[in-house]
Parts: structure tokens; sequence; C-alpha cells
DNA sequence: CAACTTTATATCAGATATGATATAAATACG
DNA sequence: CGTATTTATATCATATCTGATATAAAGTTG
């Protein structure tokens, strides 16, 4: 996937990048960020996002927390995509929601 | 996939998880890992050994490590395992050697 | 074998991610 | 509406991960 500035798709997916504190350094332009960079941030928004979708259809944000010793503020933060958010924990809530690997390799496949 | 401390299976892949520290706490049990625990473990371990096999195709450690500003030491520990180094590192490791998000996402599914 | 390259191990100071807590905002619902 | 539940935001001390450096060990090649 090449990065073009100008086109629709792209300027739609900065903007998600970008939203939640996304950002290189002190500039926030997305042609700073390497090709593996984004995909690094896509892989960890398409966590976020489906850990969102799995836990909602499952319980509370605290109750997920508590299931991995975590806090319901960080859940919070996971699903939000917050760039304070390693992709450890993406992982250790997708699958204290009963994910598999199977499940997490496809969320991952879908970034490409 | 269940977790029987006895099966010929499982032995050997408690050695191999516990080879490289990792260990919880200070008692080196298999049984004190979560069976979610175990499958952080098994991704991780699992990444490792694919970025050492597409790095031994492509490059040095020195010459991976310069592409992602990361340092020889660090790279060795991502491939051998080490219980130190995150899956963020295994997975910009792997980006580095020019591994797209399906690969990443079909070692992961082979855990399962 | 010796010189050279590559990989592994040890240490550490600085950076980043963490859970905890407090609390605000949003949502559900009687 | 008000009240309870759930989610979001802010702050912070601590734990974990980081790249850097030094150097040892292993591997390669002449």
């Amino acid at each position: 996937m090449r990065i073009n500035r100008s086109s629709a798709m792209d300027q739609a997916k900065r903007e998600r990048i970008e939203a939640k504190g996304w950002k290189v350094g002190t500039v926030s332009d997305f042609l700073e960020l390497t090709p593996e960079e984004v995909i690094l941030v896509e892989i960890k928004l398409a966590l976020s996002q489906s850990l969102k979708e799995r836990r909602q259809k499952l319980m509370t944000q605290t109750e997920l927390a508590s299931k991995m010793s975590s806090s319901q503020p960080r859940i919070a933060k996971a699903e939000n995509g917050d760039a304070s958010v390693s992709i450890e924990l993406l992982i250790r809530a997708m699958l204290a929601t009963g994910a598999t690997p199977q499940e997490i390799g496809q969320v991952i496949i879908g970034v490409g």
C-alpha cells in the first residue's frame, strides 16, 4: 500500500491515525511517519476497534479490567486507540475477552 | 488447546517457554501461567522465531538494528525470545524486514 | 592457526507504559 | 426529571522496556 497524501482514502486514514495523539515528535504531519510506523499504528487501531466490539458484547470495561488485573481507565484508552497503549496490552485484552490467536491474527491481516 | 501437564507436547512446550527467563514471579512452574499468559508467550516466541528466520535470509542483526534505530544486542534478544522484549518491538522488527500484516497475522494464527 | 565478522551477554540511565486514584462526562433507565 | 451505571479524562509513582555501550563468545574465512 502506497502512501499518497492527496487521496481521499489516505485523508480519512490520516484523520483516524492523528485523532488520539498519534503524532511523531512535535509536528503532526502524516508524512513524518515511515510506512512501517503507519502500519504499526494501523495494527494498533485495528486491535483497538476489534477489542471494543468484542468487549461491548460481553462485559463492561470494569469487568474486563478486573479479569486482566488492569484498570477501567486503561481499558478505555485501549478501546479509544490512545497512543500510550501498547500492542501487548491490546492483545492481552483481546485474549481476556476470549479471543483466539486465529481471531487476533485475522485482525492484523485485515490491516493489509 | 488444552493445557495438560503430563503430555509430551506440553512438556516440550514448557521447556521452550521456560528457556529464556519466562517465569512468573519467583517460582518457575508452568501451571502458574494462566492460559492467556501462555498464549501470549507463545505469540512472542512465534514472532521471535519468524523474525530470526526472515532476518537471517536478508541481513545481519546490526543492519536490521540500524534500519529500525535499535541496537544489535536488542535484536539478539528479540530473536532469542528474551522476556524483556515487547511484542511491539518484535512487530517493528518484522516490519523492518519487510514483513506484511498478512505475514505477521499468519504467524500469530499459527500459534492456535 | 589468526584475523575478521557476527551474535550473545551484562549493565545501566533514560524513556515509555502501567495500574491506581479521583473525578468528570456520558449513557441508561425508573 | 433524578439517579445509577458506564465510560472518558487527568495525574502520578512505579514498573517495565528501551537503546547504548562494553565485551565475550561463536562462527567464518584466509
